[in-house]
DNA sequence: GGTTTGCACCTTGTATACAATATGATTGAC
DNA sequence: GTCAATCATATTGTATACAAGGTGCAAACC
């Protein structure tokens, strides 16, 4: 693996830790001597970091941390939550048996981890669950563009799976969609998905005004 | 503005005029001369076109064109009118006397321009209507998203404008789309949008057959 | 004759040196 | 005393030099 994707890594962990937090501004030299590289490989993390909108760069001045504000990550959850919508339309259409098996799989092991209290893995078991709904969209491009918002929206989504009975509500919700899905319902699909992630949304919306109330 | 920019500007042209087809490698040193530069802002300028998906980037080999075939290209288009459908049903229910009115104002600039038949000018008056739609979702994140992907499918979509009674027929679909967001009408905003994109992407699944077929 | 291995060359990845521009302080004028 | 202009400094943008890895050809062996 290249120095610059080493670095990018390192960077986007420490940003999404709360380490960096918005504004700050990444020196290149400093990061450079922290990975004890030259600045051309960091440039080149400090682009792709641009690119995944996880920074800022303004020409000449440098580039400084980007963290969502409350109202913009809502907006990128209402995205996610369409988006989300707009698959299970599709896949309610286009979902085949074996698209169905690997959906009762992953709805299975978001089961077996839930009954574990093991947060951690629910939510790489749920990230299965909805990456499968992504692929049975038959459309690659989708997919891939889901696949990218899910990741960025990862940290916030993560965080909130502590909160008291939002596994077993979430696996709930599974098995509404799964159902919409296995039924060819298309509009339930796309309803059931919406209203998944928009729980997710409103919860947030409830933590971050109270830590902020509480700052 | 920097060298990275205007070469991957540059780069961006020919690829989408054909003049650099899928497949081909792009090699630094020869971009470097044709620019007059360094190596150092070409590569700066093909992790750019890397992040927007115009190219691939493989270690150690080098960076290749990257141009969609038919079924990717189908699955932009598609996803597209997906998207587009969502933006016109948050925008159905959030739209302004402020937006309808810019939205008028575009309309009668794209039925000026279909009435002269210039089409680069109907062009640039539709991507104004659809971006005064993405704007009044009043969610500035999908907008971006929006005029991203609106972006990348420019090349297709321009061209089949050319097509006889295409403008007429985009035009009065624009008027359905209106009168949905005039009235609130998010059901029908999404499907009338939908239904917009869907058309092109038919359009061009038929001359890119047809392309083939001479070729 | 076919296959495999080694070497030369070419390309990318990284380091360092140089150029240009924005920032901030300091000094001068009003 | 305050504001503006200028200059020093630090940081980004660019060029060049060096390192490392991959590709392709050729020669030798099977």
């Amino acid at each position: 693996m290249r120095q610059a994707d080493i670095i990018a890594k390192d960077i986007e962990n420490r940003i999404v830790t709360g380490e960096l937090d918005h504004g700050v501004r990444l020196d290149e030299v400093s990061i450079a001597e922290r990975h004890a590289v030259s600045r051309t490989p960091v440039r080149e993390a400090l682009q792709l970091l641009t690119a995944s909108g996880m920074v800022e760069h303004l020409p000449r001045r440098g580039v400084f941390v980007r963290q969502p504000d409350l109202v913009e990550l809502l907006q990128m959850f209402e995205t996610m939550a369409e988006w989300e919508g707009v698959a299970g339309r599709l896949a309610a259409m286009r979902i085949d048996g074996e698209g169905l098996a690997r959906l009762m799989a992953a709805d299975t092991a978001c089961a077996a981890a839930a009954a574990a209290g093991d947060a951690d893995r629910y939510y790489s078991e749920n990230a299965v669950f909805h990456a499968v709904i992504y692929a049975a969209t038959a459309n690659a491009f989708l997919e891939g563009e889901l696949l990218r918002l899910h990741h960025r929206l990862r940290p916030y989504r993560r965080s909130q799976l502590l909160m008291r009975g939002r596994m077993e509500q979430s696996l709930s919700e599974h098995r509404a969609i799964a159902a919409a899905l296995r039924d060819g319902d298309a509009n339930g699909a796309a309803a059931a998905l919406r209203a998944h992630v928009t729980v997710q949304s409103e919860r947030i919306h409830l933590m971050l005004g109270r830590t902020k109330a509480a700052s």
